[in-house]
DNA sequence: GACAGTAGCGGACCACGGTCCGTTTCACAA
DNA sequence: TTGTGAAACGGACCGTGGTCCGCTACTGTC
């Protein structure tokens, strides 16, 4: 099911694939899928998550900066970048997975991972801040659909990491 | 027409009316509609079009620091102020014509005009930076469903507010 | 006043995401 | 082997956003 889909997606890009037709190419009912998944958003989860998973690990247990080890300041950037390179493979995935119905973005797991990962490293880097506003601040520009539209702007995934990280180290790296 | 859409949205919040309503409401039909405004986000947009006029007129015209005269950083601070308050207002509708297709946020005129103010105030606070992407890493955070989200998880207004206003002021404000 | 050309309208129509319920299938007991 | 309950399934169905085309009504001409 979840190879149908890919396939799908692969075939035709994600946009133009239906439900119905990823539940025709899987050989079962459109029921199945929606008991599955949920919605659409969860099939788009359910793709990412290996990939999203390995990130994770990456952060848990991984070398620094991304992982333990590094000053905070360094670690949001190395997370920052390291994001908006797994954003910019499955782009199209994410703006299922976040645009699928309203708000989709804040209700999956994942986003609560990566904002608890960023809410811990702001409360290191800047304890003065309201580390949890600032957290979700931090992965705004992390989004898909902004992802999307920067691209078909001319922007390429060098320039947003330049920027971003910019951004970043103005923000946490200690005057 | 408009008044129609206002009367129902009213009625019935946002989220609830569909635009066959909206179009037998005004004694039109739903052809007609869509000839006027394109798609949902054109209707949204046009409701919200006055409100966010004012905005502007105050920004080009109005006293400091939402107007010319004070410090980029000072007017920085004040433009996400008051569009926050904006948007609080109108989080429904924002979201209306932010989200109703995929990307609308980033191809509504108005988007461009705030992405331009922020353009012209980061190349003066900051000319080192890369000012078109700062100003929608800058913008992201004002995006319609994540004020929402933030709003069901307890945020208020005061507390974004002085999240964001301290995000700026670390990003802008010289050393 | 009759007529032709045209701009604008309306609502039938389509595709899609999501729901719902009748039916199948299967594990287990007798 | 057969009977029974429950869980999983499938696809008909619904409401919605968006399209499209036949028709209306209005303008200008003789």
């Amino acid at each position: 099911m979840l190879e149908a889909a890919d396939r799908l997606f692969a075939e035709q890009g994600v946009t133009n694939v239906s439900l119905d037709a990823i539940a025709a190419e899987a050989g079962v009912g459109k029921g199945t899928v929606f008991r599955r998944f949920g919605d659409r958003a969860g099939l788009a989860v359910a793709l990412l998550d290996e990939r999203e998973r390995e990130l994770q690990e990456r952060i848990l247990t991984g070398p620094p900066p991304l992982g333990p080890g590094a000053p905070a300041a360094d670690r949001l950037t190395a997370f920052v970048d390291a994001y908006l390179e797994l954003l910019d493979r499955h782009v199209e995935l994410f703006i299922d997975s976040e645009n699928a119905s309203d708000g989709a973005r804040y209700r999956i797991g994942s986003y609560w991972l990566w904002h608890r990962h960023v809410v811990v490293l702001v409360e290191e880097a800047r304890p003065e801040l309201d580390a949890a506003y600032v957290a979700h601040a931090v992965l705004a520009p992390l989004a898909a659909d902004l992802h999307q539209a920067l691209r078909t702007e001319g922007f390429d995934l060098d320039r947003m990491r330049a920027g971003l990280t910019s951004v970043v180290q103005l923000l946490f790296r200690r005057a």
